[in-house]
DNA sequence: CTTATTGCAAACCTTTTGCAACCTC
DNA sequence: GAGGTTGCAAAAGGTTTGCAATAAG
C-alpha cells in the first residue's frame, strides 16, 4: 500500500515480516496494541514472532512513521496515521478510541505567560467521555 | 498536612507507612514515580516497601486523590495535584515536568459535530517542548 | 480483640535483548 | 556472498498478589 511504497524508498529491507506488519497497521483509524498487530500479521503470515513486531514498530516510531499512544488503558498502542493531525477521544466505559480533529492547534492555545520559556510545542490531547452505548448500560 | 485530614475524615486506617507517603506526596507541583515515594518515604521511614507505596498510590487513585499520569517517559507517574484544574508542559529533552494552567475548560473546544454523541467530556493536554536549559545544549 | 495493613517473595505482563540461523539485496 | 533481519528464549523492568506476621481502632 501506500506506507510500503515509503519505506521501500527509504531503503527499507523488504522482508515478509515487515510488509505484513504494514498491511496490519494499513486500516483506517486504528490504534492496535503490539499484540493486536501480531494478532493480525499472523493471519497472513503465522510464522510471526512477536519480538519482530516490536522491533518493527519501534523502527516504525523512530522513522515518524507510527505514534506511541500511552494513557489509554495500561497497553501502549500504535497510530499508524502521522498524516493528519489529530487527537483522541477515548470512552472511560468501554475505552473505544475515536481520532477527532479539533478545529485550531492546540499548541497555540497555552498562553504565553504559561510557556516557560519552552519552544517548539506541540500538544497531544486526549478527551475521555462516555460513549453512547456505555450511557444506557 | 491537608491530604492526611481528608484521609483521616473518610475513616482510612492511618498507619506509620500511609502517612509518610500522604507526607511524601504533599509538596508543590510534584509528579513523582512510584519509586521516588519510596525513596522519599524511606528517608521519614526505611523499614517502608514497595508493595505499600503501590497499594497505597493504587489506594489514593481510587479514591480520586491522586491522578495517575501516564506518557511522560515510560515510567508511570502519579499527580498529587486533584484540586486545581491544570495540564502539563514536559521538556522533550530532559522530561522535566511542569504544571500549566490553560484559560480555558479545553473540554468545550471539541466541536459537536466531533463529540461523537459522547458525554462527560473531560480533556487531558501534554504540551511538549524544548526548555530553555535544553535548547542551549 | 478484630480486622485491616504490611512486608516479603514470588508471580505477572509487557517490552527488550543476545545470538545463531536465515533471507534480502 | 555480505550484512541486515528473524525467531527463540531468556532477561529486564515495572506492577500486582498471596500469605503469615503485625499493628490500628
Amino acid at each position: 500500500v501506500e506506507l510500503i511504497e515509503r519505506l521501500r524508498q527509504r531503503g527499507w529491507r523488504l522482508t515478509a515480516q515487515r510488509r505484513v506488519i504494514a498491511e496490519a497497521l494499513s486500516g483506517p483509524s486504528l490504534h492496535p496494541t503490539a499484540d493486536e498487530v501480531l494478532g493480525w500479521a499472523r493471519l497472513a503470515l503465522p510464522e510471526i514472532s512477536l519480538a519482530t513486531v516490536y522491533n518493527t514498530l519501534n523502527e516504525l516510531v523512530e522513522m515518524g512513521e507510527l505514534r506511541e499512544l500511552d494513557g489509554i488503558g495500561r497497553l501502549r498502542r500504535y497510530d499508524p496515521n502521522t498524516v493528519s493531525a489529530h487527537h483522541h477521544l477515548v470512552c472511560t466505559g468501554c475505552d473505544r478510541i475515536l481520532d477527532v480533529f479539533p478545529p485550531a492547534d492546540f499548541s497555540s492555545t497555552l498562553p504565553e505567560s504559561e510557556q516557560h520559556g519552552f519552544s517548539d510545542l506541540q500538544a497531544d490531547v486526549l478527551f475521555r467521555g462516555r460513549c453512547p452505548s456505555c450511557r444506557e448500560s
